[in-house]
DNA sequence: CGCGACGTTGATTTGCCTCAACGATTGTGG
DNA sequence: CCACAATCGTTGAGGCAAATCAACGTCGCG
């Protein structure tokens, strides 16, 4: 059962049988129904969640009212809005499944309790934060310096699984264009490719 | 001597004068002189710092060769490139100073001495890189949906004392336009703030 | 069937870039 | 101490990437 979350861990930190045990007695398992919202903006976020199936869609909306797409997690990866977990202040952000999903959950306490109990887990969490922070500062960078075409092509390549998975116009939002320039830019590759394919 | 940043650490953890104690012998202070590089693209970051005194501009370079700043880093950050630091590969990353600067920095031994005698260590740099994680993700979606004015203005307001100290063109590279554009946005502000004044 | 959600396509507009020329300031060597 | 170059900021003309708005296809679903 919790075989996917513990070799995602092990990646990072080598736990004993104990620690491991310690850790998935902790974890809630839930199962949720596509469509479900799981934090809405104003709201303190209440979990940090292991995605075991399915898939979550994180994003903000500006003033306009236009949303931002902060992540698709899908399989294996971690989610949360640290900041409003971490000081249980409003959060910013809002999450819902596009999937029905399977997610393993931790709570403010029941994840304090592990930090408490053993040092270990607190790098665990740290290397987390840092690889996101990582990923995050290439997106921001991406996002600066190149077209929208250029990281689209990008995604498609990053992630080419849950390019068939969400619907176009939240890709749009990840990208930080509009739906219609994300269908320009998908006709214009076509086009390209086929001339490539032609040649 | 180190009252900025065990000040700066108490905001975060609680530390005992023994485990400031142990922190501050690992310090390596350093005395920079303006304009030094700390890191470039292809090296391995063999530090994290907190900014004593100075300025420290940390950015990388796009394709095309343009530089994108990530941060300023003025008197109170902290300062490194985590990734490369972390599993010692080669970073992406360029640092430089900016003025002539106080550094008190860490190499990956003796933090990783610190965070092995003292969990409290590990806790430390885990809310350090989640609050960089917070600010990141706001600039993130800040530059995805408001214009460069807008931006501009934030950024003058989030950082005042940067403003006068970095030239125009770095901050056109923080706000990922184009140091013509900044300065018509200056004029363009200016007069409506004399219009606004003279209403 | 008909409706709503999603994607496409085209016309027009706009934000920002590029290039080029021109001040203003600074520092540096004669 | 001046001349000069270098550095940095400003301004304007023209161009391009992407937004906006509007209309139209298409598909899944009540």
């Amino acid at each position: 059962m919790f075989e996917n979350i513990l070799a995602n861990i092990s990646k990072v930190v080598s736990l004993t049988g104990e620690e491991e045990e310690l850790l998935t007695s902790q974890l809630i398992c839930r199962q949720i129904p596509r469509k479900t919202v799981l934090l809405r903006a104003g709201e303190i976020c209440q979990f940090e969640g292991y995605i075991q199936k399915g898939c979550v869609r994180v994003y903000c909306m500006d003033e306009g009212g236009n949303e931002v797409t902060i992540i698709f997690a899908v399989e294996d990866w971690w989610i949360s809005d640290i900041a409003s977990f971490q000081y249980q202040v409003p959060s910013a952000l809002y999450m819902e499944t596009l999937e029905d999903s399977e997610i393993y959950m931790l709570t403010p306490e029941k994840k304090e309790k592990l930090l408490q109990a053993v040092p270990l887990f607190e790098r665990l969490f740290r290397m987390l934060v840092q690889r996101r922070l990582s990923t995050l500062q290439e997106r921001l960078v991406d996002t600066i310096t190149k077209s929208a075409a250029d990281r689209y092509v990008e995604f498609v390549a990053k992630y080419p699984t849950i390019i068939n998975r969400v619907p176009q116009y939240y890709i749009a939002s990840y990208l930080g264009v509009s739906p219609e320039f994300v269908s320009k830019i998908r006709t214009r590759l076509a086009k390209q490719g086929k001339h490539l394919s032609e040649e």
